[in-house]
DNA sequence: CTGAAAGCGCTTACAG
DNA sequence: CTGAAAGCGCTTACAG
C-alpha cells in the first residue's frame, strides 16, 4: 500500500506538504495540492485510518445501539434505519459500528469499549427510552449521540422522529376522505410508548373535527376471544388504523372471519408487511426508515450554528 | 487514559514488558505479568485498538455485508444473525462493522474501504449468491470470509447453514406424526433459492417414505385468486409445509376465509411472525439465527487443525 | 508556501 | 527474564 511518504519521495515533498495537501489545507499551494492528489489518486493511494485515527485520538466511525428487547418485527425497521445511516457515514468516510447484545450488561460493555477503547465519539441509538442506562453513559461521557425516536418529557437530546400526531391524523383521514370509511376505531397496543399515544392523538382530533365518535381498541396480543368480541361489539366499524402493521393485520383477518362478505379497510404503519400477506384493502404508512437514518447522520455531523436539535422525518401516505 | 506507559513507569518496568506481559507472553514471568494486569485493572487501563491496529497491520474488526436486494421481512433474520456475530465478537474484543447499500458499486466501495483503509481482514456475508462481485471480490483480495447459507455446486468456501433436507423433512413429519395430518402440501415461492430446493427435497422423501402423494404449491406474490384455486382443487389438503411464515400465513388465511370450519395446520419456517398474527394451529421451525451467527465467527476465527470448512446448525422444531 | 520534528500508543526483532 | 529502539502511518505545532 502507498502511503504519504510513498508520495513525498515521488514528488520531492515533505510527508508534512503532502498530508496537507490531500486534507485541502488551504496553507498549500493550489498546484501543489493538484499535483499531491493527481499522484495519489495514480499510485492507488489510501489513507490508513487507523493510524490516522490514533493521531486524532478519534476513530471515524460511528456506533449504533440496538434496544436490548424488542419484538423481531421490528428488526424490519431496523435495518431500513442502517442502509439510510450508512449511506451518509460513507459519503463522509466513516464506518458503521454496531453496538448489540442479549442484557444491558452486555450492551452498556460494548459501548464502554466502544468509547474507551476504539475512541468512537459519535453514536446512534435505534430507540428512545426513558431511563436507559446506555443513554445515560453517553450522558457522561464526552461523546455526541442522537436517539430515533424523541425523548420523554424533561429530557433533551438530539433526535431524528416522524411527527405521529399528524401520522395519525393523516391515517384517520386516509380512511375517511379518500377511502369513504365512515366509522374508523384505532387499534392500539397495550405498550403505551411515545409514537402510539401521538398517532392516538391524531387519530382522537381529527374524529372530533369530523364531529365523529372516536372508539379506541386495545388489541392483546394473545387474546382472539377479546378481538372477537370487539368486533362484533362494533357493528358500525368499517375502517382501522392500527398502530402497526401487524396489529392492523391481526384485526383486518378476524374481521374476515367473522364477516367474509363485509368490507373493512384499514390503515397500518411502517410499510412490513410482504405482498403476500396484504390486498387492496390494507393500507401502510410508510416513516420512511431510511430517511431517518440518514437525518440522524446528518444531526451528529452538522455543523452550522445554530445547531438543530432534532430532525422530523415525514411519513407517506399510501399512494 | 493510563497508557502502558504509565503502567510501565509506575512499576519501574519498561514498556516492552508490560506490553508482553498484558498480552501474556511466555517470556515474563507469571510474577510480573500477574502484577502488571493488577496495575493495569486498578488504573482502568483500556488498550487503545487504533493504536494496537496501526502496529499490527490489521483491525480487531470484522466486516458483516448485507444483500443488496432483499425482502423487508428477511431483515428480521438478519438482525438476529448480527445479535449471534456480536456476543462471540465482543468476547474476542472484536467490532462489528457493518456494510450495507442500495446497490453492488456501494456496497463494493464499502467493502474496498474496509480492506484498505480499515485493514479489516475478515468478513462475514449475511447471504451466499452466485456470482456475487462482493464474493469475487473476497476471494481476490488476502481476507477470510464466510456466507450464511451454504455456496453453489461447485464453489468451495467457510459457510454457515442449516441441514435444509432435514428441516424439510421434519416439517413434514412433525404435521403427520405430532398433529396427524393426512395430507401435507408443500408451498413454494417462486425463486428456487437453494433452500427452498433443499427443503423440498425433505418433503419429498418423506411423503415418499409415507407412501403418500406429494403436492407441490408455488406461490404466487400477488394473486390471491390462484391461491383460492389451489385450495379449492385440492379438497384433501388438511396440513401446509409453506418455505417461509409469511407464505405459510398467506395459505392459512385464505384457507380460513374460504372454509372457515374446516380445521387446518401450517408449518412455517423461521419464526419470524409476532404472536398477534398467529393461533395454535400455526407453527415455525426456528432456524437459529442466533447460533448461525456464533458458528459463523468460530468458523472465521478457529486455530485447531484441520479446519472445519463449515458448521451446520440445528434447526428447533416446534414444541 | 513548505519542512523537520515530535507524537499518538502500541508490538516486536534484536540484544543482553 | 527484561529493556532500548525502531516502526506502524498519520497530523500538526513550531519554525522559517
Amino acid at each position: 500500500m502507498a502511503t504519504i511518504r510513498d508520495i513525498a519521495k515521488k514528488l520531492g515533498l515533505s510527508v508534512s506538504t503532502v498530508s496537507r495537501a490531500l486534507n485541502d489545507n488551504q496553507r498549500i499551494s493550489v498546484r501543489t495540492r493538484r499535483q499531491v492528489k493527481e499522484i495519489a489518486e495514480d499510485m492507488g493511494y489510501q489513507p490508513n485510518y487507523n493510524a490516522r485515527n490514533l493521531t486524532n485520538q478519534e476513530a471515524n466511525s460511528v456506533g449504533v445501539i440496538f434496544p436490548v428487547n424488542n419484538r423481531v418485527v421490528d428488526n424490519i425497521f431496523y435495518v431500513g434505519l442502517l442502509r439510510g445511516i450508512n449511506e451518509q457515514l460513507n459519503a463522509r468516510n466513516y464506518v458503521l459500528s454496531v453496538a448489540v447484545g442479549e442484557s444491558t450488561e452486555q450492551v452498556l460493555d460494548n459501548v464502554k469499549s466502544m468509547i474507551t477503547r476504539a475512541q468512537i465519539k459519535r453514536f446512534i441509538l435505534l430507540y428512545s427510552h426513558e431511563n436507559d442506562p446506555v443513554i445515560e453513559l453517553l450522558q457522561a461521557e464526552p461523546v455526541a449521540f442522537v436517539t430515533i425516536g424523541k425523548p420523554a418529557d424533561g429530557q433533551r437530546w438530539l433526535y431524528v422522529d416522524n411527527d405521529n400526531v399528524e401520522a395519525g391524523a393523516d391515517g384517520v383521514d386516509y380512511l375517511m376522505k379518500r377511502l369513504h370509511v365512515d366509522n374508523p376505531v384505532f387499534a392500539e397496543s397495550t405498550n403505551n410508548w411515545p409514537y402510539e399515544i401521538d398517532r392516538k392523538a391524531g387519530y382522537l382530533r381529527e374524529m372530533k373535527l369530523a364531529h365523529k365518535t372516536p372508539v379506541i381498541f386495545p388489541v392483546p396480543d394473545d387474546d382472539e376471544a377479546v378481538v372477537n368480541r370487539f368486533i362484533e361489539e362494533n357493528p358500525q366499524m368499517d375502517g382501522v388504523v392500527a398502530i402497526d402493521d401487524f396489529t392492523g393485520l391481526k384485526v383486518y383477518h378476524r374481521f374476515k372471519l367473522l364477516h367474509p362478505d363485509r368490507e373493512i379497510e384499514v390503515v397500518g404503519y411502517n410499510n412490513s408487511l410482504p405482498n403476500e400477506l396484504t390486498d387492496q384493502h390494507f393500507h401502510s404508512v410508510d416513516l420512511n426508515p431510511n430517511e431517518m437514518g440518514r437525518s440522524a447522520v446528518k444531526l451528529l455531523f452538522q455543523t452550522e450554528k445554530p445547531k438543530r436539535q432534532h430532525i422530523i422525518v415525514s411519513h407517506t401516505i399510501p399512494k
